[in-house]
DNA sequence: AGACGCTGTGGGAGCGCTCCCATGAGTGAT
DNA sequence: ATCACTCATGGGAGCGCTCCCACAGCGTCT
């Protein structure tokens, strides 16, 4: 019998059409007093609106996504493995943020993981079925394809946080360089004369600019740049123990780290633990993020602030422009269309 | 000029009526050969197959809900203000969970908040256009109105948490009364004679299950439940303190804690450290949620760890069952689609 | 008075797909 | 050879909307 028939009858909602009858005017009156089109009468338009609240009526996305060509819906993907997505809890603010802006529009939120092969292809594919209006590309490495797909496939993209310093679609970022240097300079403040730095992984840009503010921090003092004290990390917990446990090894006069994001922190703390080193007594340690880490962390963590949440709202405000004005490649500029927002320098008692 | 006509036009996408006049035979076909009907045979199948990749043909979603009426889509809808979303780290692990299981399928995952009055409304009209085959629903409040409004509106919908011990939505949950009876068992068995717990909202029917637990270990152990041990919070870390404060005040003689959260158990650590007590010397400290909370407090937290991922993919299960035999209400009975997943005492060196 | 332009409106023609009915070919039983 | 079925297939009829053309009504300019 007709399951999927009763179904369809059972919760059948009113269509424009009905809507049109019951107000006595046509569709295409309908459809503008829908969408706000001002060429409508004020008394058809209250008669449309009155109809329109009689039969509580919704407009049908499928069919309107069909005949307009566009689905009011955009993407935020996250070209990572899910474990790592959370592991930083940048992700989670930021998706706030994002939340938080998207809920003033119509448009709806996906969210796409894409850290395996498997869904990367089932992304390409998705994609390819222009599912979304814009997309939000959160934590791309430079060598990333996905950001040239997405061009190729001409759909409006934000990115967070630029592959280099030519980036050349939209793109919101904290201010790394400015961020790093704080850090730094705060240490140099507190008289620590051995700094050293945990970084993020190379190909990351953000992480380059956290090295680029070590540097400039230190030779704005006036201090010369000893390489062996910038060590490489990737962001997790692991290997910034690594990283510690290694610049203890060479350089075991250091009496100050900046690590280039807590998690990263959290490691070193360990090793500096295992090592018998206090903190800050022996070493001043602060970190880049301000996340619950290092809020939690004993004894708390210094911490760059980065307005993750602003930074959110920032991409949806970039890419609903992208959106509007959507239009033949050829005719975008170099617009400023690269955001750069302030960082702050939250200073507890690790440093 | 039409920059929306040439966008239309440039950008052209195959449609399934391209692809049967290249395979030479009918929409029809196509169609079943897309959509994996056996009565198709295997050289039409070859030939379409084979038109399909030649022009890249990706089918149009919009066109396929409108004609279906279904859209291959399903919310996760936290009906909490953001904030809250990710101060709990479970509801990261969670997403992990349901994104691992969803990408198994061709379904794709909205994230929706609805925590205030606006976002509500919003989430009520999108329900009500149908925009999704399926519903996720976390953390529920008993009193929250939105599982009645999509059982209403015929929406397949799982439940994380039942709201009761009557729920009738199909859920996931954990063994909250298990989790709560083992850490209490395990402070029991540590030789602790006094032990309390901070509780989450009495709203919330988990934490119920966990102060269960905690009297069913006590009780088992032959011990008389002291009420005043039992002391409320609200899953934050200020409810944590406060309780624990509140705590040392009435029994200052308490020697062990179970927070029913590793949040409310960071600051019931503070309180702790505030009044001079020594963890676990003086108080033992337990949590649940085994967040990453709880590895990095120091001393380490001994924390109820969730099967968080697993749940997340057990209700993408439970929800596509009951998507894929969607029908008439009456049919249903009180089936076992309540799932129950076993937790596990993660022992730290805080008890 | 006629020509012209506006504004508000109605409704046809699709958008690309699924559903389902009709059709014809193939198979085996009578 | 005939009938009854089954199976693969083609294609019409929508799904509910937006877009846009056509047109009526009215004021304005010559």
């Amino acid at each position: 019998m007709a399951g999927h028939g009763t179904r369809g009858r059972s919760g059948r909602r009113p269509t424009l059409e009905e809507v049109a009858v019951l107000a006595g005017v046509g569709r295409g009156t309908v459809s503008r007093v829908i969408n706000g089109s001002p060429r409508v009468s004020d008394a058809t338009r209250a008669a449309v609106e009155a109809a329109v609240a009689e039969l509580g009526y919704v407009p049908n996305t499928a069919a309107r996504a069909l005949a307009a060509n566009r689905t009011d819906a955009i993407a935020l993907v996250v070209p990572e493995p899910e474990t790592r997505f959370f592991a930083e809890p940048y992700f989670s603010e930021m998706l706030r943020g994002v939340g938080a802006e998207l809920a003033e529009t119509e448009m709806q939120l996906l969210l796409i993981f894409a850290g395996g092969d498997r869904e990367r292809r089932r992304l390409a594919q998705y994609l390819a079925a222009h599912r979304v209006d814009g997309v939000l590309l959160v934590s791309v490495h430079a060598a990333d394809p996905l950001p040239d797909l997405l061009a190729q496939l001409d759909i409006p993209t934000v990115i967070s946080g630029p592959r280099s310093e030519r980036e050349t679609l939209p793109s919101v970022d904290s201010d790394n360089h400015g961020g790093g240097r704080s850090a730094v300079e705060h240490l140099i403040a507190r008289g620590r004369r051995r700094i050293a730095t945990i970084t993020g992984p190379f190909d990351v840009y953000g992480a380059q600019r956290r090295i680029d503010g070590y540097r400039a921090a230190l030779r704005d003092a006036g201090r010369e740049v000893d390489e062996a004290l910038i060590v490489p990390g990737d962001f997790t917990e692991e290997g910034g123990r690594r990283a510690m446990a290694r610049l203890l090894d060479l350089r075991p006069e250091v009496d100050a780290v900046f690590a280039a994001s807590d998690v990263m922190a959290a490691g070193a703390r360990q090793a500096l633990r295992a090592a018998g080193r206090r903190i800050p007594e022996d070493v001043a340690l602060a970190g880049y993020d301000d996340s619950v880490i290092a809020r939690h962390m004993d004894p708390p963590l210094t911490s760059v602030r980065q307005p993750i949440e602003e930074m959110g709202r920032a991409m949806i405000d970039l890419l609903l422009e992208e959106i509007a004005d959507h239009r033949p490649a050829a005719s975008r500029g170099l617009d400023r269309r690269q955001v750069v927002l302030r960082t702050e320098l939250m200073v507890r008692a690790s440093s």
